[in-house]
DNA sequence: TTTAGGG
DNA sequence: CCCTAAA
């Protein structure tokens, strides 16, 4: 989370991919696999992580106390017909407080029409939902579907098909997200707001800052007792070319807006969500199935609904598309296909004088940041929380009366977790002339620490404010202790008291906690930053200990796990290998890649003649 | 959980 | 990036 000042643009209706998020971290396509098909509530989680959406709660007309994520997302209805109100009310906060937790109802929608259309609909603090495909709502002409209590953050939806699509509440006045959802195309979505909030940001720079030398703080353990001048020697055998370069450090002169342009490039053409080969075996819809439609039933009690064309919305903005409930006791399946769904509304505060590249890394990262992971599924039934994961859907009544079991789903950060980085400063690799080439960040970073400063001084977080507000809590036994009010209160996205490196931190954290299910993680390139906060980590603590390389350069980069760095090394190496004309991607500067052969060839012989020393 | 490597 | 055998 990320509080921001400067700039702010909001982006509304910022279309994404269903993307779900394994173990780690992610985006990008993955899989989604579902090893066993018992209905448990479990698996309704995981389903439903497939589709995240994060609420930002917008309305908080203080600056200052903004505070984004604080709401969880309620996504996915089922099934509900009736309106939340009622319920909504023991959690429902006037001032759009946290207090409202994730359970809030944005807005209902009950879909009758089989075979219309909404676009557009519901915006409810910037979300939107989004209809595409066929089966989607139709937006009313009155547009009051587009019109929802901000306080409410669920929207709801019904299973059946048949009827109108119609709003229960309409109490936000915003106007601003209204139609424009479509494209993420920065021109048409952004749009001028002030003081308002952050978001969660990725921190695909924080490397940079752990790596840069700091006050020492050695969990990993004892460095090699490498000689400095030995190592030195051995890099300058081969360089000149190689550690003489460094000096220059004209390879952070160059934009890597650039790359980052790519990179958004990339991204954007890689958010398909999942492997088809693995996305919920049962189901017939593959993922590819972009269409928004569904074609789930629901069969509560004895009587099925047919739920065709049922997709609407999924909360907040996702789009739901297909569902199915069976009553009895053994073929009781539950499908959901939640396809994409759009990101609520995003703010983003920038320096003026910051670049269109970094503009759009940071939407860029805005965007990862919501989707990406640490995310937490919560289920709601008739506005109670249920925590015990344990329960099978019947256990908890699910598949029953379906007049009275609303199911929603909710996003929220697993926990939230600030973990400063370290690095020590000795490099038995390097010699300063490398430390200078380190402290030079590229200007995108400066950037990006402008923003986190700033932000630094308005991120203030209430998390205090959560108490009452929250949910009902259906008493169980799992997960009590991470639901407590905290977790529940800051909802997706907490902002936490931030200083220049915890605003990097991922805002929320979580487990990978479902194992039924699989996504691969979305491809996230090794921006020349990156690499050579690698670099230099490896430099300095060799090839074989990439988990301390991880905790050094990389700690806060929670979407890098030791094996990506470990793998990354690999790439590089092989990229200083070849020749230039072969290499692909982001280019890595040269230097870099002379720093990687050497360091390479260093701890090669590290490793092999053990405790001897080279040359 | 980490490493180390192949896929 | 994923998957895994080994450690």
């Amino acid at each position: 989370m990320v509080l921001l000042k400067n700039l702010n643009y909001s982006f509304n209706g910022y279309q994404v991919p269903v993307i779900p998020k394994a173990s780690r971290t992610t985006r990008g396509r993955g899989t989604v696999r579902k090893k066993s098909e018992d209905n448990q509530i479990q698996a309704f989680e995981i389903l439903a992580s497939v589709a995240g959406n994060f609420l930002q709660e917008n309305k908080n007309s203080n600056a200052e106390n903004a505070v984004a994520g604080k709401d969880s997302i309620g996504f996915v209805g089922i099934n509900i017909k009736d309106k939340q109100e009622e319920e909504s009310g023991s959690f429902k906060s006037d001032d759009g407080c946290c207090s409202e937790n994730a359970s809030s109802s944005v807005s209902s929608l009950e879909g009758k029409n089989n075979g219309q259309r909404v676009e557009g609909c519901s915006s409810f603090l910037g979300n939107r939902l989004e209809g595409r495909g066929q089966n989607v709502f139709e937006k009313e002409a009155d547009g009051l579907i587009k019109e929802n209590c901000v306080n409410e953050k669920t929207v709801y939806v019904t299973g059946s098909s048949a009827g109108v699509s119609k709003p229960d509440h309409r109490a936000s006045k915003r106007e601003s997200s209204e139609n424009s959802f479509e494209k993420p195309s920065l021109e048409g979505l952004i749009h001028g707001s002030s003081g308002r909030k952050l978001f969660n940001r990725d921190d695909d720079e924080n490397f940079a800052r752990c790596t840069q030398p700091r006050s020492k703080n050695r969990n990993s353990g004892p460095l090699p007792d490498m000689p400095f001048q030995s190592v030195n020697s051995v890099s300058a055998s081969k360089s000149r070319d190689v550690g003489q370069k460094s000096k220059n450090g004209s390879l952070y002169g160059s934009d890597d807006s650039i790359g980052r342009d790519n990179y958004m490039l990339e991204s954007s053409q890689r958010m398909y969500p999942f492997k088809k080969r693995k996305f919920f075996k049962q189901t017939s819809f593959s993922a590819s199935d972009r269409g928004s439609h569904c074609r789930g039933r629901f069969d509560f009690s004895d009587t099925r609904i047919d739920g065709v064309n049922c997709s609407a919305a999924i909360g907040a903005s996702s789009s739901i598309a297909g569902q199915q409930m069976h009553t009895g006791s053994r073929d009781c399946n539950v499908k959901l296909s939640i396809k994409s769904f759009k990101v609520p509304e995003l703010f983003i505060d920038i320096p003026e004088t910051a670049t269109i590249g970094s503009l759009k890394r940071t939407v860029m990262e805005a965007v990862t940041a919501i989707l990406g992971d640490e995310l937490h599924v919560g289920i709601l039934l008739q506005g109670k929380k249920v925590q015990d994961d344990n329960k099978t859907l019947i256990q908890t009544g699910i598949s029953q009366d379906d007049k009275h079991h609303r199911l929603g789903f909710m996003l929220e950060p697993r926990h939230t977790k600030i973990t400063p980085p370290s690095y020590s400063e000795d490099l038995p690799f390097r010699t300063t002339s490398l430390h200078r080439d380190i402290s030079r960040k590229p200007t995108s970073l400066m950037l990006q620490q402008r923003t986190y400063n700033v932000s630094q001084e308005h991120s203030l977080i209430k998390f205090e404010s959560c108490g009452e507000g929250d949910l009902n809590v259906v008493p169980t036994l799992a997960d009590t202790s991470r639901n407590n009010t905290m977790s529940k209160c800051r909802a997706l996205v907490a902002v936490p008291a931030i200083d220049m490196e915890a605003l990097a931190v991922i805002p929320f954290c979580h487990k990978p906690r479902n194992p039924d299910f699989v996504q691969r993680r979305i491809r996230r390139p090794f921006s020349v930053s990156e690499v050579e906060a690698l670099v230099q980590a490896v430099e300095k603590l060799g090839t074989g200990r990439w988990r301390d390389v991880k905790q050094c350069a990389f700690d806060n980069a929670k979407h890098r796990t030791y094996v990506d760095l470990k793998d990354k090394w690999k790439t590089l190496v092989h990229t200083a290998r070849i020749s230039p004309q072969q290499r692909r991607g982001e280019h890595v500067p040269q230097e870099l890649l002379d720093r990687v052969l050497a360091a390479h060839a260093y701890w090669s012989q590290q490793q092999c003649k053990h405790p001897v020393k080279p040359l």
